[in-house]
DNA sequence: TGTACATCAGTGAACGCGCGTTCACTGATGTAC
DNA sequence: TGTACATCAGTGAACGCGCGTTCACTGATGTAC
């Protein structure tokens, strides 16, 4: 953020990615095209392709970021908490964090409906599912390296990841579909599902 | 099968299935067009879109059998299996009775092939995924039945079938990128990773 | 402080591409008598 | 068995659309002296 030039591009940049945002969450994401998007911002369609790939790119900026925080979150955890416990512990610290990281960059409450837009929109979700599971192959090569273990032969670490990552997404859903959006809700959603994931691959659902 | 109507029909729809994914799997998804498909078997690009509603289609129609084919062999276990139980016969089975099940529509070497084009373009990769989420909310909704638990407010069948999905994306994954691409070898991957489930959740690593 | 030149964000217009749709039409197959 | 009509798979050509790219160019900002 050094020159004029440089403010001036972060400015264009965050105007790009405010009203591709906005016209995405009221108006849907196949609806909107990118000349929607460099017309609000009175700007060229070329412009736009200059900050962003791509149409899809500039709808998970967000996520993008989440990610990586997740990822960091996760290469943080102490060595002495087991895989399980080290995810949990990053997933929640993650819920924590995410209103100041968010929020720097644009409106938590966008971000939200943002969120919500994905679980929605087919190509979206399915683009969605794709970039977590690089996340997933990232994280265990995490785990892996902590618990000196090798990724390729011993299945273990994606396995732990994949069923985690399992849960995250069946509790996503779930808020996503709920009525409560705020992060609190999801931040409860997540510890009340991990804690029901021992009872629920336990044979008999009856028993106490 | 009827009039010479319908087998004319059928015979067309066969030759377009079988050219698209011959020339998908030669020569890539996204490097083959439409219009390819439809030259190949000498028909319009017209002709094309009254047998398949889209180009993500016509890759997915044997994806679509063998999802079809789970889902059934899954409310086809017998009602004293637990949830986990019944999910892993009905994979299994799955796997058993993929190879006549398939044949009937094309040579199975080229299913196999067009699952691991899958696996690796990310477009289709993508749309699967999405796919199998659709896949799991109809198991929850078995499973739920099946149990006498109400799907919208126990966590617990949507988290054993996501749980469950995970470990089979986990050895999908695993079985695309390695050497052996037969039914046997995806089968024997499946128990063997189904069975490191609980020493992957188990807090040490180390312990035997 | 002013001048000369370099850099580079943004322009505008045109284009390529492939998916999927629309139209009025043809000709083979099916059916009723 | 033959005729008349109905059905419907397939045609061909044109089109709309939006993403993403290419081009030569402009003008504001940065830098060196």
């Amino acid at each position: 953020m050094e020159t004029l030039r440089e403010r001036k591009k972060q400015r264009t940049r965050d105007a790009l990615l405010h009203a591709a945002l906005e016209l995405f969450t009221t108006r849907g994401y196949e609806a909107t095209t990118v000349d929607d998007v460099a017309a609000a911002v009175d700007v060229s369609q070329r412009t736009f392709f200059r900050y962003f790939a791509s149409k899809e790119e500039v709808a998970f900026v967000v996520q993008h970021m989440t990610e990586a925080a997740f990822v960091e979150g996760v290469r943080a955890r102490p060595a002495h908490e087991a895989p399980m416990e080290a995810l949990r512990q990053a997933v929640v610290d993650g819920w924590d964090r995410l209103h100041e990281a968010v929020s720097a960059v644009v409106p938590v409450e966008l971000y939200l409906r943002m969120y919500q837009l994905i679980e929605s929109t087919p190509v979206l979700l399915a683009a969605h599912l794709r970039r977590s599971m690089e996340v997933e192959e990232k994280i265990a090569r995490i785990l892996a390296e902590r618990e000196g273990v090798d990724v390729d032969t011993d299945p273990r670490p994606r396995l732990v990841v994949a069923v985690f990552a399992g849960v995250i997404r069946v509790t996503e859903r779930q808020w996503s579909t709920g009525e409560d959006f705020s992060l609190e809700a999801i931040r409860e959603l997540t510890a009340r599902y991990l804690d029901q994931v021992g009872p629920a691959l336990a044979g008999d659902w009856r028993a106490p």
